[in-house]
DNA sequence: TCTGGGGTCCTAGGACCC
DNA sequence: TCTGGGGTCCTAGGACCC
């Protein structure tokens, strides 16, 4: 049976749902004029998360760093992110959404996927997503682009045609026309690394992409990519709308220092910092994490990384700290300078450890009191915020 | 200009087992 | 005495997404 989905993208997320709650406190609109969200202004370590359309038509993009984007636009107008009114934003979106399919899928928190099959019988899927994306304009203040398509790839190549405030199709019959002469870059999961393989083979265009022998595309890119880079280039994505929620596989947390740091007491301040963060969350989501990896990275961003497997899952902040500073130890020389560090846990299980040892970590009862201080500090410090 | 933070998936080589 | 082939798990590294 031939589908039709619809994937709706929030335009300039982060700076768009800025713009709706500065507008509610009687500001001015930061969407009219060169705007971005970014961290810290002060940090020069600090990026561009999200640009306003004028900001993007001077040059800004995102992940651009802010340093740089003031340098363009010396007017530019910063403002700072706040993750909990965007999570409201988000659910606010998400669930206008819902009232048109029960088949969706939350694919970042600004883009979610709909299968509108049973719903367009009989519709015109065009007025639909119309009607769709003009209710989250009037009702929540701010605009989304709905691509429509034959499947999720389609969809989501559509969505991302002319901006703001669009609606755009892509069926399996306009591919030639609409994708085909758009760079492979344009293509999803086609990245810097893989254009720049494609590009010096003499492939520009998705619709050289779409030509290209199977052969040649393995030998570039591996045999599992090819052949999805080459269903994908052709308008071909068999994959479902997938409306379970997967759990987790990882959490992580890292932190990029104001200058490269080499004393080690710096280091470790970071690494308990993030292994606090980190065993906090799994504790929190009830894992226990039977790997734990660690990484540093260098002024030349390139990256150093260790991980090792615990003999027992574990969520106890010291256990997973102590790993990472072993593992620091054998990748770091003490000296180095160092640009950030981050930690990770992996091989999650709910399960609760069977304590297989008689004799029982003395230290233990005390790590797991300071994890349950911890937890608590933190839990009042949310509902403060509340 | 000098590059954040949080995820997922894939590949390749080595260890180990049958 | 020297040899094979397949499967699985682990680790390091790298690509992509938002």
């Amino acid at each position: 049976m031939s589908r039709i989905i619809f994937h709706i993208d929030v335009n300039s997320a982060f700076l768009s749902w800025t713009a709706v709650k500065m507008v509610m406190e009687g500001k001015p609109d930061i969407r009219l004029v060169p705007s971005v969200v970014s961290g810290d202004p002060n940090d020069r370590r600090s990026i561009v998360t999200a640009a306003s359309i004028p900001a993007k038509k001077l040059g800004i993009k995102t992940a651009q760093p802010v340093s740089m984007a003031l340098r363009t636009c010396p007017s530019l107008v910063l403002v700072r992110g706040d993750w909990e009114w965007y999570k409201r934003c988000s659910e606010g979106f998400i669930s206008i959404c819902r009232r048109y399919s029960p088949l969706l899928q939350q694919f970042s928190i600004d883009e979610c996927f709909i299968d509108m099959t049973l719903r367009c019988q009989g519709q015109d899927p065009v007025a639909l997503a119309t009607q769709l994306k003009d209710e989250i304009k009037s009702e929540l203040g701010f605009t989304v682009n709905v691509g429509v398509g034959s499947n999720k790839l389609l969809a989501k190549m559509a969505s991302d045609f002319e901006k703001p405030d669009k609606v755009h199709t892509l069926w399996e019959n306009e591919v030639p026309q609409k994708m085909w002469p758009l760079g492979v870059r344009d293509l999803l999961w086609v990245g810097k690394k893989t254009e720049e393989r494609l590009t010096a083979y003499g492939i520009h265009t998705i619709e050289d992409l779409a030509k290209l022998e199977m052969g040649s595309l393995t030998r570039l890119v591996g045999h599992k990519f090819a052949q999805q880079l080459h269903e994908n280039a052709n308008g071909r994505d068999d994959s479902p709308v997938e409306t379970e929620v997967a759990e987790a596989k990882s959490y992580s947390a890292e932190r990029t220092f104001s200058r490269d740091y080499t004393d080690p007491k710096d280091i470790d301040r970071a690494l308990f910092n993030v292994a606090c963060i980190v065993a906090h969350r799994i504790r929190r989501d009830d894992f226990r994490a039977s790997t734990v990896s660690m990484f540093i990275k260098h002024k030349d961003f390139s990256v150093q990384q260790k991980q090792t497997s615990l003999s027992q899952p574990t969520d106890v902040t010291a256990i997973i700290l102590n790993e990472a500073r072993r593992m620091l130890g054998e990748i770091w020389d003490g000296q180095t300078p160092i640009r950030q560090v981050g930690l990770g846990v992996s091989k999650l299980t709910h399960e609760n450890a069977v304590q297989m040892s008689l004799f029982e970590d003395p230290k233990l009862e005390y790590y797991r009191e300071w994890d349950r201080q911890y937890d608590e500090q933190r839990a009042r410090a949310e509902d403060a915020r509340q």
